[in-house]
DNA sequence: CGCGTGATTGAAATTTATCAAATCGCGTGG
DNA sequence: CCACGCGATTTGATAAATTTCAATCACGCG
């Protein structure tokens, strides 16, 4: 946690919108309440450098709300997007000094964070936080790894139909993906989908274009997709038919 | 795991080789005579599968030695490899009954199996275990971050040189890096270096001729590859300067 | 000695990136 | 209210990188 941030304030643990997903998910009434007692709330504006690579980190941190996303990048530019943080995300590293991506506020984003120390004592007394951590960890092993896949081995239509069929699956009940015309917001710009997918701004916009020319999507406007059929749509994702979740 | 393993035997954990650097690197001597007491070695001959993406797992292990390749693939028959699994490395994740990706041997492999529900208690019971498998996932995630870097961004030649610049790190001691002249052993084949670097065969071939032809590198027999000088072969990689690696 | 597998090399095709220009959306100031 | 300007997006033409298809080569082994 590099930049400074605007505001510092904190709400009870009990309200929490991600008390039951973060790493806190697990924790007893009393752990909570501990919790509560060394926790401060943060906030940081649209387009906010959170964090630096290799950059002394001295907080780890939840999202309470908002998008963030992580990315690394080489020498003359070329950077590629490692992860996007969602609200219950856990930014941060338990013993690691310095930040190994950039990370970076998309939209306006609330943090709840911990100093590093203490929080790392904790992990020791408290095994409902470091069992969750680990569930996460390995979660964010697993979303890694599929998109090493599609950076790897598929092309550009099949990752943007990835990328849009992702989508879906996070906005929606999976009893909606069923229906016809779902319609889907694109949390981010043309430019961080082309970090995300490994492809360049016009290929991402030749595709997307390609795609509703040939009718499995309808362009709403800059942001807004419209599926007419998610099934079609996920046949052109290049994944089995699972749609690459195990059963 | 789901393959049959040709034997089954059991040594005693004060002279495991990697005892020091697997899941029960963190261990005390009484929590590892428990762990002996339930462990099961096993072997796979070369170019056996360990495991198949969507079967039921009922083992978790640690490689104990010889090499195996993690991969997922999609259906017309393109695979990216997502892991080399090397002595150390853990298989299996607690808290999810299919295997998640392909594993195959590439060399024999020497297993240290446990039967899932034991160990899944036992990390309960056994915070050391838990704290180091937690680290071990941390830095995966970190691994395989790097490489969705490389996949989604970097030419062919950086992905060789990269690919050549991590086995020398992983290969020799950090002084020995100063050296000219280092020689290295590739531990995989064409096919899997194309499939570890989301390139094709003829790729890989090609740009590893350039390499030579440049005296970045030079070819010595099918596998072996001779860095007169590592600075210049990391130059060639497209990372900054720290090669990757934080301080 | 010939066979087979894995690796290299060559030529052509394809995909994606790059460079350049046009368009769109939208808030601002006149 | 409307023209202006800016950034983001789309579109077009061309270039570059990589894949694909096809041969050839190298080497270990029966």
């Amino acid at each position: 946690m590099t930049a400074a941030q605007s505001t510092s304030f904190r709400i009870d643990c009990s309200y929490c919108p991600i008390r039951h997903r973060a790493v806190c998910a697990k924790c007893e009434p009393d752990e909570l309440d501990l919790l509560n007692r060394i926790k401060i709330y943060k906030t940081c504006p649209a387009g906010q450098v959170i964090a630096i690579r290799g950059e002394q980190m001295d907080m780890v941190a939840s999202i309470v709300s908002g998008t963030a996303m992580v990315t690394r990048s080489i020498t003359d530019g070329r950077t590629q997007m490692i992860g996007l943080l969602l609200p219950s995300d856990f930014i941060g590293r338990p013993g690691r000094e310095a930040a190994p991506y950039d990370i970076t506020a998309i939209t306006d984003v609330t943090l709840c964070c911990f100093r590093k120390r203490p929080f790392e004592q904790l992990l020791l007394d408290m095994p409902h936080v470091q069992e969750r951590l680990l569930e996460m960890a390995l979660d964010e092993l697993d979303a890694a790894r599929d998109w090493m896949l599609l950076l790897g081995r598929k092309t550009a239509r099949e990752r943007i139909a990835s990328l849009l069929s992702l989508i879906l699956r996070r906005a929606k009940l999976p009893e909606a993906l069923a229906e016809r015309d779902c319609r889907i917001e694109l949390p981010i710009s043309r430019e961080a989908i082309a970090n995300y997918l490994g492809l360049t701004i016009e290929t991402v916009s030749r595709q997307l274009t390609r795609l509703a020319k040939d009718g499995i999507i309808r362009i709403d406007g800059k942001r807004g997709i419209i599926v007419p059929d998610v099934a079609e749509l996920m046949a052109e994702t290049g994944d089995d038919s699972d749609g690459g979740v195990i059963a």
